[in-house]
DNA sequence: ATTGCCAGATTGTCTGACAAGCCATAACAT
DNA sequence: ATGTTATGGCTTGTCAGACAATCTGGCAAT
């Protein structure tokens, strides 16, 4: 009679807290830069301790969180470099996805990205953000399993996780949502006439700009400047660089 | 007189369990596909079972032991598919951080390189496995420092962790060797002659070339398939591709 | 040989405990 | 008043022991 195969099964108590936490940082319910506090958690979520901190240690792995030894885990919170750093990554893995998906997604696949863009258009015309979040997640879990690499899907989508710490996401942005759907458009017509470097290059223009918009609000008002660091101005960061010399007009491939 | 290892600081049982671990998997001292059992790690390690727990999840989120629910952690075994995967993703970081090194990097870094590189050939050239493994380990720890992206070094360095899971690394290769030495050497040259076009472009065949030699021996005694499956044919993957459509020689940006 | 079932082993989770290390505050000295 | 040093409270790191849920492998029965 009922069918239902493990649908809501309890999988692990601990993957649910992963679970929970990830949600509730990543949708900011949990703002970057805040401690977090294990007896808190433990009630919070109805669980004991070990629970809790095997999932810190899962969190902290994927980088959402830091946990420095007996100062206890905090939101992880990003700085400009850092976020410089990720955009130039998401903006490699990023255009290369749109490659692979241009040249190996069925036209099936196609077909239902297409779908998730209008669907991501109207919602964004009606200014409904939920509805946009929600598409933009479609439309990234249907790009990145054409892509047909299960391993850049994976890492690229810890990047967007760590992305959306910057709580100021491009599509966000008022004025940047309607170039940023006709950016979208642009690619899907690259895709749709199975044109793989004109998708990647669109791709890549488009993470850049996404980036532009992200970091100007970033500047304007540091919306969480770096780990609140401890005391320590400089904290112990080993023999480093003479960082950016030669620099050109930034220009990665 | 014992001048005890733990020179710096206990940091954190934890923490140095995660260590032992992942450098026993790397190493090969713990081979791929192999079962872990949380009471024999603990006794081995001598730490309770919470550190070991802690420790197992941290390496499971970077993917080098996986956990099924009740049955407890083991290895990671790399699958065909999955090493092409993964050879495609180096392929793209590894050209990304060559060509940001020849941009950015210090002319003393560049030096550094150099040096290594030279111990390199010097170790190849005597046979000697430990050498050369130290000294590519130390290739690359320049060339991921002197990139001038944090984040990429990190994936990067995940990734080559993993890649020694596959135990034939394409330095390891007996007849492979003088050729990875010579393509090396000429990544070297165009860096020197700060080429980042050049440097990206043999970068990119290197690992190309690695992944042939790798895949190859693979294919002949497949070292470790799949995570062995359990009982279940087909594990509970939801709907998935038809994958490999329209597609072309390979060749991705 | 296949199926079903049982015992042993292993993991998932909880509780309670204690030492070690941080932090803020208060007391103190300059 | 300012800087510095004690002090106590709180949190984390780690352990030990326990128990239920679940898996594995082998034995019995068909």
């Amino acid at each position: 009679m009922v069918v239902s195969l493990t649908l809501v099964k309890p999988q692990t108590l601990r993957s649910r807290v992963e679970d929970k936490l990830r949600q509730a940082i990543v949708s900011g319910q949990l703002k970057a830069g805040e401690k977090l506090i294990e007896r808190e958690l433990c009630e919070m979520l109805g669980v004991s301790r070990p629970s809790v901190r095997e999932a810190l240690r899962r969190l902290e792995a994927e980088k959402l969180i830091v946990i420095v030894p007996h100062r206890g885990p905090e939101v992880a919170a990003i700085t400009l470099q850092e976020a410089r750093d990720l955009y130039a990554l998401r903006r490699l893995l990023e255009s290369f996805a749109a490659h692979e998906f241009t040249r190996l997604a069925s036209d099936e696949q196609v077909k239902q990205l297409a779908k998730t863009v209008r669907r991501l258009r109207e919602s964004g015309q009606k200014k409904l953000t939920a509805g946009v979040l929600e598409a933009k997640a479609e439309f990234y879990r249907i790009l990145l399993e054409g892509s047909g690499n299960a391993l850049v899907s994976e890492i690229l989508g810890g990047l967007l996780a760590r992305v959306s710490l910057l709580r100021a996401t491009s599509l966000m942005l008022p004025d940047r949502l309607p170039r940023s759907l006709d950016e979208i458009d642009a690619l899907l017509a690259c895709i749709q006439r199975r044109d793989a470097r004109g998708a990647q290059k669109v791709s890549r223009q488009h993470v850049l700009n996404a980036e532009r918009a992200a970091l100007g609000v970033f500047k304007q008002a540091g919306p969480a400047r770096a780990v609140p660091s401890p005391t320590i101005p400089h904290p112990p960061e080993p023999s480093h660089e003479p960082r950016r010399i030669r620099q050109r007009p930034e220009n990665p491939p």
